[in-house]
RNA sequence: GCCCGGAUGGUGAAGCCUGGUAUCAUGCGGGACUGUGGAUCCUUCGUCUCGAGUUCAAAUCUCGGUCCGGGCC
């Protein structure tokens, strides 16, 4: 057991709850948005931009760069702080969800998936063991465990597979991370994640399987990825309770600026998504009212910012006809714009959260904010 | 004046010889995106140079016109 908790809530209003988490480089404040940085680097910014938007943590994945560039290279840097410079807490995903990618080629198997690189054609059978070496020398502040991500679609053996495969692995990333880095504070945190699909049975087994392995935290794996959002709230909604309050809550892979406050009116404190970065460079920009898509042609000749009133740098004197300029022309800058902007927008609804919770006013702010962003 | 070649969505091409629902790319317009696919994916609209002839049926074959390119006198 660690001495102390890493993780503190600090208030609640209803079932939403504000905290830190303390990692070994930062305190961080929940509930947080975690943007992608998969190689590192948030698509189209700095280490410097993403920190002056007031980032304070932010996920890659140690699988993808174990084999792009390789343990070496980042483990010569004194980890991914050095190498990549960013000025964050860092979370690393496993190689996990990329089970349902096929860029990879994932073959799962019972001690764990065999992956074939897309950089040199060779193969890797990926183990909980290894991610727990390849992080121990990428240095995040957080790992996630590895586990088996099957596609919304699977059948029900593949899905009964999956999770027990996930809680096997899971005490096999638990021992393994025990041996690295001891329970002491200061070490390296390790997250668990459930799996089990829509199913409330299955994902409540899981859970409760994890819950008493007593992780660093908890992820939610499996969700918002094609199941309805409704499925989605509902296995959330009945199994939120299973997991340890004392400990922080990541849903992975949600990005949504409603579902993130929904989620969090149900318990989330930790999400990573790439739906705001993705969504900037195909050109859908957040706003109070709505997302808009800055390549509509009606923005032409339109002067006035993104969104009147936000102090992102896209919306000081970059008009909505000049963002539509550079996206038709594929100017990179209209990218870099429109990402500063969404992980502007989610960061400081994020902040506006946490500041109504601790005044127990969060409920009101929710709906508040969802009805205007869906008018 | 004569001979030859060409003309197909906004743009660029295929189809013509051997007649049968005009295809593709790109662009334009709209939508999507959720533990990253860094120009992605889905989708609406939009065309046979003109006229006559042959034929059940013409982008396609025949004749003539217009325009463009090349050549000859």
């Amino acid at each position: 057991m660690p001495m102390t908790s890493p993780f503190q809530v600090t208030s609640t209003s209803g079932n939403a709850r504000a905290g830190t988490l303390s990692t070994m480089t930062r305190k961080v404040s929940t509930p947080v948005f975690m943007p992608v940085a998969t190689l590192g680097a948030v698509k189209t910014l700095s280490p410097k931009e993403v920190h002056d938007l007031g980032c304070e943590m932010v996920i890659s994945n140690s699988f993808v760069l174990s084999l792009q560039p390789g343990n070496e290279a980042i483990g010569q840097a004194g980890g991914l702080h050095g190498f990549s410079q960013l000025d964050t807490a860092i979370f690393t995903d496993s190689g996990g969800f990329q089970v349902i990618r096929d860029e990879f080629k994932p073959v799962v198997k019972e001690e764990g998936v065999l992956f074939t690189s897309p950089y040199d054609g060779s193969k890797t059978l990926l183990t909980p063991e290894m991610v727990v070496e390849t992080n121990r020398v990428l240095a995040p502040d957080v790992m996630m465990v590895l586990d088996d991500c099957p596609p919304h679609s699977c059948d029900e053996k593949r899905l009964n597979g999956a999770v027990e495969r996930t809680l096997v692995w899971a005490h096999e990333s638990l021992k393994a991370h025990r041996k690295v880095h001891g329970d002491g504070p200061d070490r390296q945190l390790l997250f668990a994640i459930t799996q089990g699909g829509i199913d409330v049975d299955l994902r409540s087994s899981c859970t409760k399987d994890l819950a008493e392995m007593n992780f660093d935290g908890y992820g939610i794996g499996g969700l918002s990825i094609g199941e309805p959002l409704e499925k989605m709230y509902e296995v959330m909604s009945k199994t939120m309770h299973l997991l340890p309050e004392d400990k922080p809550r990541y849903l992975m892979g949600v990005g949504d600026p409603v579902q993130m406050l929904e989620c969090i009116s149900m318990g989330i404190d930790v999400f990573d998504s790439v739906f705001p970065t993705r969504n900037a460079r195909h050109g859908t920009v957040f706003t109070p009212n709505g997302p808009i898509n800055i390549k509509a042609t009606h923005f032409k000749g339109v002067l006035g910012p993104i969104q009147e009133g936000c102090t992102c740098p896209a919306c000081q004197g970059f008009s909505r006809s000049f963002l539509l300029h550079l996206f038709k022309t594929h100017e990179t800058l209209g990218w870099r714009l429109a990402t500063l902007h969404n992980l502007h927008f989610v960061l400081s609804l994020m902040r506006d959260i946490r500041t109504h919770i601790e005044k127990g006013t969060f409920l009101e702010f929710k709906e508040d904010f969802v009805s205007k962003y869906q008018s």
